[in-house]
DNA sequence: CTTGCCTCTGACGTCAACGTCAGGTTCTAG
DNA sequence: CTAGAACCTGACGTTGACGTCAGAGGCAAG
């Protein structure tokens, strides 16, 4: 599979791509030309990569846990970095859960004062 | 109150503040010379704008949302803006409670795995 | 064979929320 | 009155995940 392809499948930009292997996130095979060659494995992986990067994880942390997403065995480090992260996402996602319901009660008062449409 | 002593008791840096300022966050008045001074609602700002920032929004929806936090009172505007935030944050939780529990999964696995101190 | 799309490697640009440094002023304690 | 802390205004630096552009090479179709 081409860098191209994996793109699209994975609605994520070509340059990402690129910007994920810098990161030694991915290491796609070369082809005798020197274009990059995907495994249908890399779909999935993309995808976590994705994901952790919008649970807030940067590069570096990604990069320590894909041996034991892939494998699913962790050493002693990764499970540790696994419950660090684990926690720290914990604790955003209360955070946000108070911000959501300060903004409900913000916007339910609003719904009371504004509309007269009843 | 002056600029120290406000980050102090709001946890954030004399810097932030001056930024917050170039944002339109906070409007101190200034003392004769020149020194910002702030009234004590200003803790109270300043901590609204801390978890905004936390939740995710950039200073632009901040600056739109702050009126209508003072008050309580939504135009259409602010309400329209409210809403699309609580739905962005919403979604960004549901997120972030897959992650959690995919991490709880691995974590759950490599504890089976690896410690033989049963 | 050439047209046109895909790919390659640099390398600079971007954006947001500050950090940090320089050079100067103001306030407060002794 | 003086030393030191706190404050001021620029203005440049930082970080992370890319966007974008330049210039060159690769590949299938007609």
């Amino acid at each position: 599979m081409r860098i191209g392809e994996l793109a699209v499948k994975a609605g994520v930009s070509v340059r990402a791509l690129r910007y994920y292997e810098e990161q030694h996130l991915l290491a796609p095979e070369r082809s005798p030309s020197g274009q990059r060659r995907y495994p249908d494995a890399a779909l999935d992986r993309v995808q976590w990569i994705q994901q952790l990067y919008a649970a807030g994880l940067p590069s570096k942390k990604i990069v320590e846990l894909l041996p034991c997403l892939d494998t699913g065995v962790s050493t002693s480090a990764t499970l540790a970095l696994l419950t660090a992260e684990r926690e720290r996402i914990h604790t955003q996602i209360t955070g946000l859960v108070k911000m959501r319901d300060k903004l409900d009660t913000l916007i339910a008062v609003a719904q009371q004062t504004a509309p007269r449409s009843t």
